[in-house]
RNA sequence: GGUCUCAUAGUUCAAUGGAUAGAAUAGAAGUUUCCUAAACUUUUGAUGCAAGUUCGAUUCUUGCUGGGACUACCA
């Protein structure tokens, strides 16, 4: 249990016992103690004063009183300051602490649940490579779930491909129109590059034709139905999904070239997922549901025959989920899938990695799923995140202002390189390892950039500063960790020999510090679990390798004043750097021995 | 127009209604006979505007200003 609940439940009990009152745990305030006072955790009594009609400082020192008194081997001392009560722990309580979690590799990790989690993320569309946007999604998505696998879950990560659509076919017209029948391994280009280049070959084509048509006099709308090459693509998704086979060859074997350029990105940037879905096989789903719907007079159909449901009365607006064709929409789709995915999996909670612009429509997803009480319903959750933005604004694909994945990829490598050259501190490398290395630096860099800020907001990437390598960084935790490495490897004999040696020092400063720091990390990960947020990690992670340092600079562990200080402070290090090692793999960083 | 969302140092980010709003970076000044200076220490600098609720508001409510998203029988 951490020591914040401890004093939550060690506060609740008293107040029990000297004021017969029930005060939930969980409602009490405790905060880190403000530097300036002295104490190391502050309970704050304002709650209590209006309720007990009692001074704060009355009350401060019965409760104080009574918590020292019956936790002696909690707290030492209390002060109070206005409504603050600032209670004092006990060195030997932080001591003991780190003689039993020092070398547990588990530290952290939850028993197993039992419960099971589906996290959902990628989700790339198979007509252009992915971009910085993308890098975001990927890395929170695998975030989450090895966040919620170590809080004791089961984790299902599934990946749904957007293969079919209009979309896909303006690539594949390009490709008719201009390719002359090159391929990717003609002109040497990565698959998903090749295929892109054509979509945005399909949207200057279209552009021009547009113009052409309104110089000749036509009204923009209209130019826009009317471009033969508009007419030619909304005619090659008819023939697709009538399934044509010239039309469903070159499907397949576009999109071939785009998965063959995803795999070496993903491989690269480490997404990896248990089940893909693809679109072409589940865009069907939820005919039956729609059937249901109606059955159940959850849905309405019109004269016309197509079929909506009104959602008016939980402020939304109606929403339609089936055409007057009979075809199915986006949203139809999605339920369909929502309902696969359970009857598959049976997973309590679904948790959707989706662009905060598709907000509305996870809301009216769940609500629907809900009405039509789909066992899986209440177990949908959004994760919303802000798009990356560049400093003239959005990214758009379709005008080829984007951060292309694979290339901030290999730059931040290139800088990893430049920099350990610059440094020259493993010289004794070998080819492969540095290449190793740099990728670690270099992908290490990137992944905490996108994911030490809130999900929820925007961000700004500015391609001109690129990605900074100090301060609040990834290369910062991960130079931390090396160093702790290096000082350990030097000191292997005194480590053999250390377990027996007990100690019942006096903590300093810095290492109280450290210890309190360390303590934390079990919670930090229930907090991120919660709200789906690994950015709580890295900052976490930061903290704790700022601590660090600040402490590695005053002591010397290695010229440490006695045995005892030594022993405390390889188990200091030891701690640290496995706790630097399990939060950064909760973000799908590596940290390196050395570097 | 309607709905949602955001606004904090020059810049990029923190802060479950709590004490003098934290970091990073940029700027200024320092630290290498001793465990890795990708580090450390000191220092300058911020809550868009106006009300309200509260013992206490960056946080909650309302209005205003300024960004963004959504508002398709596209996905």
């Amino acid at each position: 249990m951490s020591i914040t609940h401890k004093i939550k439940e060690t506060a609740s009990l008293a107040l029990k016992a000297l004021y017969q009152i029930d005060v939930e745990p969980k409602s009490i305030l405790v905060n880190a103690t403000n530097v300036e006072f002295e104490g190391d955790y502050t309970v704050v009594l304002f709650a209590f004063i209006k309720q007990l009609k009692k001074s704060p400082e009355a009350l401060g020192n019965e409760i104080g009183t009574y918590l020292v008194e019956n936790n002696i081997s909690l707290f030492s001392s209390f002060n109070i300051i206005k409504g603050f009560l600032n209670l004092v722990v006990n060195d030997s309580y932080w001591v003991n602490f780190l003689q039993q979690n020092h070398s547990n590799n588990s530290f952290g990790k939850k028993e197993n649940t039992g419960k099971k989690v589906m996290v959902e993320y990628s989700s790339p569309n198979t007509n252009k490579p992915i971009h910085l946007g993308h890098l975001r999604n990927n890395f929170l998505g695998w975030s989450v779930a090895e966040i919620y696998k170590t809080n004791g879950y089961n984790t299902v990560k599934t990946c749904i491909v957007n293969d079919r659509g209009i979309h896909i076919c303006k690539s594949m017209i390009a490709w008719q129109m201009f390719a002359n029948g090159a391929t990717p391994q003609s002109t040497n280009t990565k698959g998903d590059h090749f295929v892109g280049d054509y979509y945005v070959k399909f949207n200057d084509a279209y552009k021009a034709e547009i113009e052409k048509l309104v110089s000749d006099g036509m009204a923009k709308e209209q130019a826009e139905k009317e471009a033969p090459i508009m007419k030619a693509t909304q005619q090659m998704l008819l023939g697709w999904e009538a399934g044509e086979p010239a039309i469903m060859q070159l499907w397949r074997e576009m999109n071939g070239w785009v998965y063959e350029g995803f795999d070496v990105t993903y491989k690269t940037i480490g997404s990896d997922f248990d089940k893909t879905y693809y679109e072409s096989n589940t865009y069907l789903l939820g005919k039956k549901i729609v059937q249901e719907g109606l059955a159940k007079g959850v849905f309405e159909q019109e004269e016309d025959s197509s079929v909506w449901i009104d959602l008016t009365n939980d402020g939304l607006d109606k929403k339609i989920v089936q055409r007057r064709d009979g075809t199915s929409v986006y949203i139809t789709q999605d339920i369909g899938l929502a309902q696969q995915k359970f009857e598959e999996y049976g997973c309590d909670k679904s948790i959707y990695v989706i662009g905060d612009e598709q907000n509305y429509h996870m809301k009216v997803l769940k609500l629907i799923c809900q009405k039509l009480q789909l066992p899986s319903a209440d177990g949908i959750e959004h994760l919303s995140y802000g798009m990356v933005e560049l400093p003239t604004g959005k990214m758009k694909s379709r005008e080829g202002t984007v951060v292309d994945a694979d290339e901030i990829v290999a730059e931040m490598i290139a800088i990893s390189k430049q920099r350990t050259e610059e440094l020259g501190k493993v010289k004794d490398f070998t080819a492969a390892e540095l290449q190793q290395l740099y990728t670690t630096i270099g992908l290490g860099a990137l992944k905490f950039f996108l994911l030490r800020v809130d999900p929820k907001k925007r961000m700004i990437f500015n391609p001109e500063e690129s990605i900074d390598f100090h301060g609040f960084t990834g290369p910062f935790v991960q130079y931390t960790y090396a160093r702790i490495k290096s000082v350990l490897r030097k000191l292997e004999v005194a480590i053999s020999t250390m377990s027996e040696v007990k100690y019942s020092e006096n903590l300093l400063k810095l290492e109280k510090d450290l210890i309190i720091n360390l303590e934390q990390f079990p919670s930090i990960i229930e907090e991120a679990a919660n709200e789906n947020d690994p950015s709580k990690i890295a900052i976490y992670v930061f903290n704790l390798a700022k601590t660090f340092n600040s402490f590695y600079v005053e002591h010397s562990i290695a010229n440490a004043e006695n045995a005892e200080k030594k022993i405390l402070r390889i188990q200091l290090a030891t701690f640290t750097s496995s706790t630097i090692k399990t939060a950064m793999r909760l973000l799908g960083i590596d940290v390196p021995e050395r570097m």
